[in-house]
DNA sequence: AGCATAATGATAAGTTATATGATATACTTA
DNA sequence: TAAGTATATCATATAACTTATCATTATGCT
């Protein structure tokens, strides 16, 4: 997504999602797409904005419960598979937490997720020179790509000073 | 690990491990690391051998059970933790389950992961241009690699003629 | 033998995820 | 607009995965 110019609106420091715009987007894909973006499901997409950082099913719940007392463990697994099938959330499968996808927009990549350890914040990255290197590795094995787990756990720019 | 020659041997058709070989570099290994390679930790390695497919921790305890009646689900993941510790396994993280590295005597390599979400099989495969897309990066992002998750899932070259 | 370290045993609890059946809501089309 | 279909939600229960903690035993070293 581009930048925000808008003072008055929130804009993640992580990873530079400007909240009201990443809403306003979701929102008109749902309708492009014919989906039901339930508020149950809003709701579970506006945690996940605040919290600029990756969250468990189960953090998510804690908070989707101030607002839905009746939440269960399956109503936040289902909004997440929801969200997860339209390409607007990603699971970071090596921490068992869910991110907000910063270019749902544009769904033409692979993502790569940079994970500190030692902060847990998780930079995403793209490079077409690795996705084309991935696509002749499958091809090798006539392997028929459906999806793609990258995740590089380290330590980043900031952990690494102190 | 080089290809086995000799008939008697029991040499999987997955992965292409001779397990007597396997287990013996195994062995070579943990001498020469000066480490414990108990017998609790052997039968781990037997088990995932014979397996010839990812292995949950629990698939793995039920199995050890048989040998160590005692054995709980520390007795596993302490098991676990030791063999990844050293290189000997992985974590497949997207499946929550374990397979031997079969290259686990030659650790200068990712080790990328084709997952079958048919049969659940899975091919290891290493490519060193992508090894260095990764490098450059995680150097593009001042970000210290320690581990690399690279998994790949879709469909096996069997399981699309099916 | 005595000490330090590493490994195992045992209990308990924490965390993550799914199966299932019932109910409600929204779209579709006759 | 009423009936039918598909989708979404609610509720209960349980399955699956993982770790913390403390006690005990085995091993390696001086």
């Amino acid at each position: 997504m581009e930048k925000c110019t808008n003072p008055q609106h929130h804009c993640s420091p992580v990873n530079q999602l400007c909240h009201e715009h990443a809403m306003a987007k979701i929102e008109k894909i749902s309708y492009q797409r014919n989906i039901r973006l339930t508020s149950q499901r809003r709701s579970v997409i506006q945690l996940m904005l605040k919290a600029e950082r990756a969250m468990s099913a189960y953090d998510l719940l804690d908070q989707l419960r101030e607002i839905e007392p009746q939440a269960k463990p399956p109503t936040i697994y289902r909004a997440l598979d929801f969200l997860m099938e339209q390409g607007f959330i990603h699971k970071v499968e090596s921490m068992n937490s869910y991110i907000i996808c910063p270019h749902f927009d544009d769904p033409s990549h692979i993502s790569i997720l940079l994970i500190c350890n030692r902060c847990q914040q998780i930079i995403e990255e793209h490079c077409s020179s690795i996705e084309n290197e991935l696509q002749i590795l499958a091809k090798e094995n006539t392997f028929k790509v459906q999806h793609s787990v990258l995740e590089i756990r380290g330590v980043c720019q900031k952990c690494q000073c102190i």
